[in-house]
DNA sequence: TGATAGGTAAACCACATGGTTGAATATCAG
DNA sequence: CTGATATTCAACCATGTGGTTTACCTATCA
């Protein structure tokens, strides 16, 4: 007799459970790219690479756009917002209305953040 | 080249990847449970669901206490928070300030979340 | 004392995961 | 056509995962 919950939050989270594909996310908040740009910062076979991609495509993170040989990814952010909203419900453990506006101006105002994946 | 990353990511999304884990933590939302109480909705031997509590509290999700032969167990928001945190830097994907300003107070004046796990 | 209840530990199982290598499939460029 | 580039696919491997069962330890209670 398990709950009612979001089919895609397993899929998500696992997703988000690896570093690399973190850090694949993250260089993706900077606009498309291809399979081959997102597999060149880690000492990884290509092919490893493309299965972590697949993976985040699998968890509908990340859509693809094939352009003659090149496979283009890009962030689907909904899927990011949904997981995001799962916490919504345990916020009242950690924030009252001041916290999270102080939170949310911050979120804003600050566009690049270093040493992040 | 990895970039820095919180060091509790890795096992706290993979904590939450599993669905009798976050009806775990719904659970302790409303308060310590024992062990038992937490595995009883489950059908799943004591010792499986024992396992499950265990990775939450590797990943910091939650800490026991022992009294007598029963362990309470209790949510640790903090790691939550943490990794609620991670996703502020996408926040700018699907929100503005208004948009986020609705949701806290929807998640504000919404206490309980009937079909959520 | 003895039985029972709460819980962990250990061994085991089937399957998933993260990685590899090597081959296959397209596409582009000369 | 030839060769190089971008990528996936398939097979393989070691390890991890979610589950079980059995055994064990420690409290509690009659």
């Amino acid at each position: 007799m398990v709950e009612y919950q979001s089919p895609h939050l397993d899929a998500v989270f696992h997703a988000l459970s690896d570093p690399t594909r973190r850090a694949m996310l993250h260089r993706l908040s900077g606009g498309e790219q291809s399979v081959s740009q997102l597999a060149q910062p880690f000492d990884m076979s290509l092919a490893g690479a493309s299965k972590h991609v697949k993976v985040l495509e699998g968890a509908g993170l990340v859509s693809r756009r094939v352009d003659g040989r090149t496979h283009y990814c890009r962030l689907e952010a909904a899927r990011l917002a949904e997981a995001q909203a799962w916490f919504r419900y345990y916020e009242r453990f950690w924030s009252n209305r001041l916290d999270k506006l102080q939170a949310i101006l911050e979120a804003e105002d600050r566009e690049s953040y270093a040493g992040r994946d």
